[in-house]
DNA sequence: CCGGGCTCTGACAACGTTGTCAGGTGGTAT
DNA sequence: ATACCACCTGACAACGTTGTCAGAGCCCGG
């Protein structure tokens, strides 16, 4: 900058000036500096106008995803990022695999960096250990997708609830009482809730609950898989899956093809995913909008960079069930 | 950072020394600095340091992808997510979308925010206006996917041309000589290399090229699904399809199923997908592997930084085709 | 008693930028 | 001629940190 104050013929301040478009400089100046600045290649920098600014403002965010090549995650991501450069903000992405010591890693490199803001996907076992208002020392935070441990922070999530419990009622209007459940790890916020959604659809239904129909703490498609194929194994096998996330659907899939029971037995799954409608038959899921939930997430942080003051939102956006065939099966 | 030093009775340098673990400070010093920080709360601010530092470090690459929502492009993310990791590295990422001026303007952002080191799909009309040594600010970069426009730079490719040429000799092997290709983007490299790969492949076996079997350009499941109904409702249809991307596949599967086709028509795509196995027929391919891909470049990138001066590498992947019944229906 | 070396510490300037404020110029009203 | 204003411009300090270098304190040998 030095250098384009020299060529141009005026003081650093000047140069500053016409770089931050701020008013109040001769256009013939203007014109110079320009020209200089062209002729030098300068580019500014940004760390250290954010070191002296007055609002220190970086004008980069911190994304904490479960895994950003997770389908879920990087959809998340991708409307997050569409916010943000109508903001002029790039987002650092991290992905924490659920691990609290990483999350921490993380928040700290975030922070460390003075991002403007985070994003966040919390980790299950959000025990404030790392994830603790000291630790983020005061930067605005948005959790997605889950709650924080500790009400103080925005939070964008899904009905899951909700939708579980429509989910099941489904599979009952089409005849079945023998449902099971198989889910991701249980200390996972939404595996719990889906569970808990399962449970009260059946109790809305009046059907009592049978223990040995609920499989939880599936955390791959393999063990979906296995899990699935026990259930189908036993003597009173269940008429219909609930599964509670995306790989166990796939998990499930793969146990019904193996039994050639998937015209059988019926099946509905929790997020919808890729190739679902091409499957034979086609998947019925109760799909997530992860477009939405991150857009919202990330007005919701920007509106807090604004100096959006308001108290704590609890923002929850609906789900949607796609009939596609699984889960109109009837039961026999 | 003063307020730590003014506690532990110490000054300022020397706070900065522990900080950075420099050695020479006692080691009570060195307690009663740590104890202040914690006191304090202090979180070390690592623009201002890289902005003083001799190295000029920010420990933070940036990440250009064609979509950080695609699972391609994912996949690669978290595979130099990985690496960037044990050197304590944050990445930035963001979509160019296959623009050049959106390319362009998070070059720009990148470099502006002082990243250590870039890591770019380069979007295929990179006709250098935007993407050019000068905007590179001297930044060290690696393409991956796609060379650059000029030889400068490392890139990590993948080798499109075999592995066209490969799935064109399966098909033959299992008695098609009607081979149709169906493109994503001329413009783009890869897309390009698939086709040359393709024609090569029917040279090698001697069948002549019939130009009525090629469609290029097809840049949406829709587009592709067209292109191949079209192909198929010809008087003297293929006998097999070879798509050369993802999407392009997903598209030509449809038509299929549409024409009752999927076990008539051989099918091999280029580039895996998720649930490709469980599809019936499930779908042969000619798989990638982001993750090599990702780990490849981001080791590269790092050799760089460390200082690494030899001239450009550039490095190429093998593909492996994976049989799964779509490629081996036989021709009729 | 002095000199020399070693270990530890702090004063100061600098990184590249912006906020503050003072000052210079030229025009217009008194 | 003087006062005042609007408009531009630049000198200087500051943001939070680290590199440089000087110096304090100590021990040891002559």
């Amino acid at each position: 900058m030095r250098d384009v104050a020299a060529l141009a013929g005026v003081s650093l301040k000047t140069v500053s000036r016409v770089i931050n478009r701020e008013p109040g400089v001769s256009s013939q100046l203007v014109d110079r500096v320009l020209e200089a600045v062209r002729l030098l290649d300068y580019h500014h920098n940004m760390t250290a106008s954010s070191l002296r600014r007055a609002d220190q403002k970086t004008a980069s965010i911190g994304l904490l995803l479960e895994d950003v090549a997770n389908p879920f995650s990087s959809t998340l991501h991708r409307a997050i990022e569409e916010v943000a450069r109508q903001r002029g903000t790039l987002a650092f992405a991290g992905s924490s695999d659920e691990d609290p010591v990483r999350e921490g890693e993380l928040l700290r490199a975030f922070v460390a960096r003075r991002v403007d803001g985070l994003i966040v996907v919390p980790s299950s076992r959000a025990d404030g250990g790392f994830w603790s208002e000291r630790e983020r020392l005061g930067t605005p935070t948005v959790c997605v997708d889950r709650p924080a441990a500790f009400r103080e922070v925005d939070s964008v999530t899904v009905d899951n609830l909700d939708g579980a419990r429509r989910a099941v009622r489904h599979l009952v209007a089409h005849g079945h009482r023998r449902i099971a459940f198989l889910g991701d790890l249980g200390t996972i916020w939404t595996a719990e809730q889906r569970r808990l959604g399962y449970l009260e659809g059946l109790a809305a239904e009046g059907i009592p609950h049978d223990a040995g129909l609920v499989r939880q703490d599936l955390t791959s498609i393999e063990a979906a898989e296995h899990a699935a194929l026990a259930l189908l194994a036993q003597r009173e096998p269940p008429s219909a899956l609930f599964t509670g996330q995306n790989l166990v659907t796939i998990g499930a899939i793969h146990a019904l093809r193996r039994r050639g029971l998937q015209r059988r037995v019926a099946l509905v799954g929790f997020d919808d995913f890729l190739l679902a409608d091409m499957l034979d038959p086609a998947v019925t899921v109760v799909a997530q909008d992860p477009t939405t939930l991150g857009r919202t997430a990330a007005e919701l942080l920007f509106a807090r960079l604004d100096g959006d003051r308001d108290p704590p939102r609890q923002v929850v956006v609906a789900t949607t069930l796609v009939p596609r065939g699984s889960g109109e099966i009837p039961a026999s």
